[in-house]
DNA sequence: TCCATCATATATCGATGCGATATACGCATG
DNA sequence: CATGCGTATATCGCATCGATATATGATGGA
């Protein structure tokens, strides 16, 4: 989603600056689907100033830069609500992990069980801590957003895990084949 | 993975056009996880041959525009394997149609029930594509990028079937609550 | 105590990437 | 006989990413 929109979203829950803006899409249950950088941020909330999407009134801080607080407009809610009811392009997974897998046969000896080995623990440091994450406060939609995130991250794990010692045996006979 | 390491991933399995790689990046089991576009390709292939990591040579062909075939040098080869032995970040999975979910509240009754059954659909599709696609040659490290492929959709939706019902009706009583 | 690092807060820069578009021709389908 | 698709190149504008600059207070370890 652009991030506009992002920008949008959370300002809907209530007036922030840019920074805040960037906290709160970075501790949502969305974080896992949706990113955005400062890079982008600040770019957007300009352009939404622009349009007339959302306001912007300076607050004086004691010993800090000025902190730019953003409010939504009419104009702005219209807006989001307009880009929610576009029809949503198809989920984009990249993984640079497994276009290293793909080309395993390339790399020395061991390495890819290294690799293989540190992938399974980040799966599952994520799993652990969106587990601990206390983000089922009932039947609402973010809860569903949560519970996608963790069957994902669950099923990139098990897969993985179920089939380490076969990839690991596989590339080697692979290399060594290559290597012949 | 950026452009240029993917191309020479391509072009490690032979000479090919920028056209042509596009095509074997769309058809990999790969296909899922990287992705590019003309717009990548061609300038990516411009600053390979700069850094004399590709060579070019034109063929002339028949009432067609000349065809740039690329082939991958030694330098190439090299800076494709350092590209792999680099630690790969994280998976980045992108999707708006949760971002539509994290925000139904928004939404006209009946319209996220449509959006929720037509991701269903995408994901039975591309389910059914997959189990089709006759990529199994073996135990070759491509298969488990495809299985594993394979998995996650599998697990997307099996989640999304299992909480349709509730996901819907979540909604459309948030809705109420919203307006009232 | 001092130095490093982190958190707050804004913003920009260059490189890269995405999607649409332009050009050009043959072939097939209706 | 026209419309669109497949082959083939390439560029344009805009959005985005990651790094960096600037400034200050708080925190914490050597």
């Amino acid at each position: 989603m652009d991030s506009k929109t992002l920008c949008l979203a959370v300002l809907l829950k209530g007036d922030a600056s840019g920074y805040e803006i960037k906290k709160a899409l970075e501790s949502a249950p969305l974080s896992h689907f949706q990113d955005t950088s400062f890079g982008s941020i600040y770019p957007a909330l300009n352009r939404l100033t622009a349009h007339g999407q959302a306001v912007c009134r300076e607050e004086a801080q004691d010993k800090r830069p000025d902190k730019k607080v953003y409010s939504i407009t009419q104009d702005g809610r219209r807006a989001l609500v307009e880009a929610l009811l576009q029809p949503p392009g198809p989920d984009r997974y990249r993984s640079d992990f497994l276009f290293v897998l793909f080309l395993a046969e390339l790399l020395p000896a061991g390495h890819l069980a290294q690799v293989v080995d540190s992938r399974i623990a980040l799966y599952d440091e994520r799993i652990a801590h969106m587990e601990a994450c206390d983000c089922a406060q009932g039947q609402a939609a973010p809860d569903y957003v949560h519970g996608f995130g963790l069957a994902i991250y669950r099923a990139a794990a098990d897969y993985l895990k179920r089939h380490r010692d076969e990839i690991i045996a596989g590339a080697a006979q692979e290399s060594r084949r290559v290597a012949e």
